[in-house]
Formats: C-alpha cells, structure tokens, sequence
DNA sequence: TAAATTAAAGGTCAAAGAAAGTCAAATACT
DNA sequence: AGTATTTGACTTTCTTTGACCTTTAATTTA
C-alpha cells in the first residue's frame, strides 16, 4: 500500500524525465490524485528540494502554475559549496543520499565509493546514545571529500 | 505450548526464505498473532540481528513499514568473526586500518572502498570523545559490511 | 478607460491520523 | 533467583487534510 505522495513523485518524476522543465497545477494534480492541494505542496517541498537538485518557482492567481526545473549542478562549485555551507550544518540521510548521488553523478565518486559511504551514513550506523547524527554524517562526508581532494586529483 | 515469540519467528523465516528482503506491517503482524506490537520488536530484535545476518530497516509514519533482509553471512570466517566480536567493541584508527586491510586482500573491498572507508573513519571525522570514537568506528564499519554483505549477495 | 470587484490560482500552518520505537513493569520459565 | 517474554503507556516520525491567507488575472462598473 504505497502511499498518495510517493505515487505523486513518482508521477512528476516521471513527467520530468528527460524534460528541461514541467509545469503544473497544483488543483488539477490534486484532482487528479484525489488529495488534498496542499498535498502537493507536501510532495514539492519534501521530495524536489534545491539540495536534491530541483528548482521550483509558481505564479499565483488565474492561469498560476508550478514549474519545476531540474537544475544541473557544476563541479568545483558544487564541492565548494558543500565544503563552505552544506556540510557545516546538519545532514540527515536523505540530504546525504542526495549529496552522495551528486557528486557520483558529476564524477567525483564512483559507484563502488559510493555505496561504501551511504552504508557507512546512515542512522543505524551513527547511532549513538548522544544525539548528534546530523552533525557527525555531516562530519564524516566533510572528512572524505577533503581528503579525496587531497590525496586523489 | 510454544512461545509466541518463537512463532512469529517462523512466520518471518518461512515469509523470508528465497526471499531477498520482506516488508512488514507492524501493526498488521500485531493483529494476526494478537499481541502487543511492541512484541514485533522483541521478535526482531532478539532473533533477527546483525551478527546473525539480518538486516532490519524501517519507516514510521502513514504507510510505514519494516523491511527485513537476509544476508549471506557465510563469506568467510574472519567476516563472521568481525560480526561477532571484534566490531561489538571500541576500534581505534590503526585497528581499523588493519581491518579495511583485511578485508580488501580477501577481496571483500577492493581499494576505492577501502580508500572512502578509510577517510571516512579517520579521528577527525569522526571528531569526538575518544571512547566514544571508537564505539562509533566500529559501529560504522561494522554496518558498512552487513550492508555490503546483503547487496553483493 | 481607470478603478473596483470577483474569481482563480497557489501558499501556509496547524491539527489529526498513521505508522513504528522505547522502556519499564508484570509475568512466565528454568 | 535470574533470565526471557509479554504487555501497555508514552514518544517520535512522517503523512494527510482542511481552514484560512495572498497574489494575480479577468471582469465589471463608474
């Protein structure tokens, strides 16, 4: 028994592939899936965030709709921002996933190496009687990034 | 008059036989077998642990659910050993470097994986109190193998 | 035609609902 | 007595729903 929003993402992503953008609207998906319109805005705002590489922009009013866009990230800066921002705060498991799918997606990693390093992210594997989670998988990541940096190119 | 626990056991093993993973319905199990739903837990946790080759993940929340895999333990004896010993305890960094070591000449890692493990494991990344650093390094690397265990069949 | 109104979107937020997790007390075995 | 099992109250996490808000386009009115 999937639930309403996992079929709804998978409806969009599906309507995004290989698609520059989409537009939609937000009644009409509703409608459409027999939910709530707010729904959407769940699906939106938990499942194409920016860290996952989408970008979403709407207009309201008669003939408003939603647009999304996948964004397509570039190399240096992509890392340069992770070790700057991203990776200074808390990171939990999605994000990491994300992040990880990323930077296997621009070259940084390879599959092997990325495996490797969700296994050793996620939350059972950090479980720890003190809760610090977020900031200790932020920390790890950090850790090998830097030291790929330095050691690999 | 067998336990109850020993039952929703074989219920489990008998769903999970050449199966690769099963999902399961807390509440739903709790309702067939009439008992607590905590008992589940018990259940799960008592018989289907890490050491003994199980792999349990899960998601709270509407359309939640646990998912329980089977792993093929029987690699190697130095692996099973890992499992059961060696990773229950505190690992420091040097430790964990003979371990990754290990592990990669018997080929269970080749040396992208070992690299990212090592990064990932290093006093720095992991920055913390020192007993608690090498509770948690072997935690990590302890899941990281089950993990591999499960997806390399 | 400019201002005012109405209708058509989409946004927000909090409450309700739907799972699963935890922990400790009570009970049963050995 | 000491360990293992069972139960249940309470917690945490994630999802769904709905009432109310804001913005903008279209339409009506002065």
């Amino acid at each position: 028994m999937s639930k309403i929003s996992d079929i709804i993402e998978e409806f969009i992503l599906e309507q995004l592939e290989d698609m520059e953008f989409i537009n939609l609207s937000r009644n009409e998906m509703a409608n459409f899936f027999n939910c709530a319109p707010s729904q959407i805005n769940y699906v939106l705002s938990t499942r194409f965030t920016e860290p996952k590489g989408f970008l979403v922009e709407s207009h309201r009013g008669g003939g408003g709709y939603i647009r999304l866009a996948r964004v397509n990230i570039d190399k240096s800066d992509y890392i340069k921002q992770l070790l700057n921002d991203t990776l200074n705060g808390d990171i939990d498991y999605n994000s990491a996933l994300t992040i990880i799918a990323n930077l296997t997606k621009i070259g940084f990693l390879n599959l092997n190496e990325a495996k490797v390093l969700e296994y050793a992210l996620t939350s059972k594997a950090l479980s720890m009687p003190i809760r610090i989670e977020n900031k200790q998988r932020a920390n790890i990541l950090r850790n090998v990034i830097i030291n790929m940096l330095k050691n690999n190119q």
